[in-house]
DNA sequence: TAGCTTCTCGTACTAAGTACGACGACCCGA
DNA sequence: TCGGGTCGTCGTACTTAGTACGAGAAGCTA
């Protein structure tokens, strides 16, 4: 029986946190988190505005919500395997995810209470190098400097000004243009020098970075030990 | 002549966009971005709503215009000087503004037209590191790293729970208790162990990892030279 | 089948961005 | 001095967004 007057495609499985949540994420992957309204969220969920505050207090529970989802989606190191390889492993994962869903990183400067994936997260780090015998304090300053390096590069990727398909060049020469004014010298001969030849890929830059402080947290490790 | 019936204490010196950015950006400071409305802004001018906008066209050109300000705030490095001493200190310097002003950090990710400021600072920053005969593909290199690593830090600062005055220890032993549970047993060894040691100061771990980065840089850099 | 719980949503209020155009202040040349 | 601009300010009102409140449908249990 159950009529259903749905004008809405296919069904409507029946609503629930997690579906509200990827739902969420969903909307700001497409459009940006400014697109991700509850108006918006309830139409790519086939329901009304009100229906979805029976599973999120208000919209920052949203927020908080779909961060720890991105948080989630990148892979844990495993403690006990090599600690470059993991370690690697999960730095390459969490710029992926994070370019795969931008707006993330821009939320996490707001949001303070972390979620359960990004605790998962932390803990599975932390245990990787410790598992490598890294004293507490190398841990410490380690964890704090791959973060900052993962998260800020990412942050820099988001702002460039173009999105995957397109080359830099491609963007980057109305706007020079612009400013062939003189000012900003360097920064004009770096762009057309170095950025705007043919095979530049600025996410390459991650891997030569990450690189070098793996190097750099390795010669410290054997050190101490 | 001139009546004024003015209700708001002092004199109201006339509008001009550079005082509704500043208030803009005090008004960010005090409540964060959040609290930055139109008409929050306006009141802190002691003027109506729309006024603001014989200034500016919109509110996006005021994010764009109060985040430039903010890098306009940075120390620039000066070219010629010793490149470690220049470099740290603009990222001493970056850090220190955004620690001033976290909802700056945010806003990177989602305003991809640099203002003035920001590119006069990436034109320092280049030119510091050529003077010092850093080839273009290190300086690129160098540029990417030190930029992701300090917006990372600033990010992760921003995300921490608590303000200037309290210490680690205040805002995090309520939070450790919720999850005694024994998930996250790493996590809480090391935040038992050592962050919530007495004189910890997660603000320390900057120069550490800086450090770190500009010895390994300076090798490169010797390498190639 | 009565009554209870679970879930969905209609209505409506508030806050925020901002289009439009009125209006006063100043400014200039005649 | 006066008449017509231009500049700067703001009143009004429309739109979009978050969400409080409570009605009522849908399913579940006894």
């Amino acid at each position: 029986m159950t009529e259903r007057t749905d004008d809405s495609p296919g069904e409507r499985p029946r609503l629930s946190r997690e579906r509200v949540l990827w739902a969420a994420v969903a909307v700001a992957d497409a459009g940006g988190i400014d697109s991700l309204t509850i108006r918006s969220l309830s139409q790519s969920l086939g329901t009304k505005p009100m229906s979805v505050y029976y599973y999120v207090a208000n919209k920052d529970e949203i927020l908080d919500g779909i961060v720890d989802l991105v948080f989630g989606e990148i892979e844990l190191p495993e403690p006990g395997g090599d600690w470059r390889t993991e370690i690697r492993r999960r730095a390459d994962s969490a710029r992926r995810v994070l370019r795969a869903h931008p707006w993330a990183i821009g939320l996490m400067e707001s949001r303070t209470s972390p979620g359960p994936a990004t605790l998962r997260h932390h803990d599975a780090v932390i245990a990787t190098l410790r598992a490598a015998s890294f004293s507490q304090e190398l841990t410490a300053h380690a964890y704090a400097m791959l973060d900052s390096y993962t998260y800020g590069f990412a942050l820099q990727e988001a702002g460039l000004p173009f999105e995957g398909s397109d080359t830099v060049a491609d963007v980057a020469e109305p706007i020079m243009e612009r400013f062939s004014t003189g000012e900003y010298p360097h920064l004009v001969e770096m762009a057309t020098d170095y950025y705007l030849r043919p095979g530049y890929d600025f996410g390459d830059e991650f891997t030569w970075g990450l690189d070098l402080i793996l190097d750099a947290l390795a010669t410290r490790a054997t050190a101490t030990t």
